[in-house]
DNA sequence: CATGAATGAGTTTTCATTCAT
DNA sequence: CATGAATGAAAACTCATTCAT
């Protein structure tokens, strides 16, 4: 492994254990066993540095979204196959997730836009997926676009809970999720009429 | 307004804006033109000011979702209230939610965990709403525990992408909350059989 | 007690506990529970009470030293007698015999060269002890100020080792002082010829 | 010389002349016309560098009383050999003779203990002579180990008193120390009976 | 007699960054 | 490709002291 990957490994354990703020060149060095001055060859600032690991961080959900979607032609399926990849991405990297999605705009005055407009990919697979559902009125929905970004922000939600420990300890957490995603699910199917 | 409420003022803005590790005492204090000093008369250190800043954003929270509860005995309407109030709080009062749920544990050891426990409360409103619901078979949940914490998150989610801005530019904020919570209400309903 | 005891009482307190380094108007204060801007009332400064602390200090020494002088007209029993009085004030006043013997030139400049000068009021009695002992051919001593001072000091000496704990462990502090003190006054003594 | 030694030194001297209280990183780095973050470079923190200082000083005692050990199997020779070199020690490096002794357990709590140990290196060599002296009928003393702590105490009183500037100023230095040295060494001989 | 509010200078320490090598 | 030495700015916090009340 390179350096700079190293460098980048590091950064995001640092940032995920000691939050935006505690993060510093000289950590990141030392943990490295080089000199801070060194990390300089490789990234041109330390906002340079966040900005790589949040891309990179980004590019490697996109990317694990789009392998995780099945073929078939079951709308349903891959709706909930989907969301549970997302979820699955984010409970086993929980850095890299933290990352895309603890950073905010005001931390990071550097960040230029585009970046963030990435994380769009995902909303479009989303909503390529709902639109058909709704084709074969599956889904009980108004506007794609809109559901898309509104299972988003609830899978999100879930996933904050879990990662940010803020569940009861006597919620196991298998369980919340399942029934999260349950319901979450249930909230965009057309109620079927029993025969 | 005392000194003391000016200061948990300005770090509530600077917090917000800046982020929980940008914050410092010397910016606050220049900005309310004293010495860093004079917070000192008024908290012991960093952590007790924003122990403060945490403790009475909580407080409010939970004092306006109390008191968002309507009369009356139609759960599904309690239900809906009870999200709507907590949407509206969280928008209504960014810097303070934002605030609650900013902390993460890594980054303030020293908060007490019994004053985490206060947002409990919340949960409680929302169990007690769901269990009345499920005993007259209006909702269809599982454990209602579960099931409230599963509620909030994924309203916590619908308010994060709002407020950290991450709405595809397109999408009407109004617009995007309605169908969230349509949604998300509509996951926990029994489906009503047409007659 | 008055204010202005209890505060000459805590700082001689904190004094020995911290060091002259680390007391401070404001540590004094909060351990009697009033402001630090009370202890203006009695003292001009800071430097004003660390001397009437000395001041007082070096004149319960002395007062100490006049009252332990044995009536009585055998000078060697007075010259035991005022060493061990002497010791024994130490070991019991810690805190105002460190005061007096710890406090450096350097770190207190303000303080006038009078003060110490009384000091010199015990060598005197210590001299007078000497040269009655001298002219009944007990001491063997050539001269009675310089002698005077050498007693001081190994005296100082012993008590200093004691109260700085650099005693080795298995060394018991009564029996150190006993066989110290023994060699001590031997060396002032005329070596018996035996019959 | 190595900044490194240039800030020790420097530190010795302001430690010497303010104690410990007052010596601080900036006073010592503005001496020195560098930043203080440049201390930081060569000592991990203030303790570090004091602890560095204090271990330096006892290490040079420790070798210069060493070599003041003369040959030869005199061990009343030996016994006033060591005294002095004691004290020549002591007038020669007032500075760092201070810093071992100022060093209080409380002013200095991160003081590791082994540190204060190689100063008993000191009492061994005092130990063994006396102990020879003893075999040989010319010491009259009891417990070897005790008297080798008594005449360290009475020296270091010795010592004190001259460095400390507490000296009657009509008394001459020089006779001062040969007159105590005298007695002090006095109290330990066998007392010669005349033939 | 005592306080409460405030200050300005001081403390140790950490940080990102630069520059010569 | 990497370092070692250094810096200047900033951090949290403490201190003695003043002043109006």
């Amino acid at each position: 492994m390179s350096l700079r990957e190293e460098i980048l490994d590091v950064s995001k354990e640092l940032l995920i254990k000691n939050g935006f703020g505690n993060i510093s060149m000289r950590k990141i060095a030392k943990r490295l066993d080089v000199t801070a001055t060194s990390i300089y060859l490789y990234f041109k600032n330390k906002d340079e540095l966040l900005l790589s690991l949040i891309e990179e961080s980004i590019n490697n959900l996109n990317r694990s979204l789009k392998n995780s979607l099945v073929d078939g032609d079951d709308p349903v399926e891959q709706f909930e196959s989907i969301i549970n990849a997302y979820i699955g991405y984010a409970l086993n990297h929980p850095q890299e997730y933290e990352i895309i999605y603890m950073v905010r705009a005001e931390e990071m005055p550097k960040y230029p836009k585009e970046k963030f407009e990435q994380i769009r990919d995902t909303y479009e697979i989303l909503e390529k997926v709902i639109r058909e559902g709704k084709d074969k009125e599956l889904f009980e929905v108004d506007n794609p676009l809109i559901s898309a970004y509104s299972i988003w922000a609830q899978t999100h939600g879930i996933v904050s809970v879990v990662l940010n420990k803020r569940l009861d300890t006597r919620i196991p957490t298998q369980q919340f999720i399942n029934q999260a995603v349950e319901h979450l699910v249930q909230g965009f199917l057309v109620q079927k009429t029993p025969a």
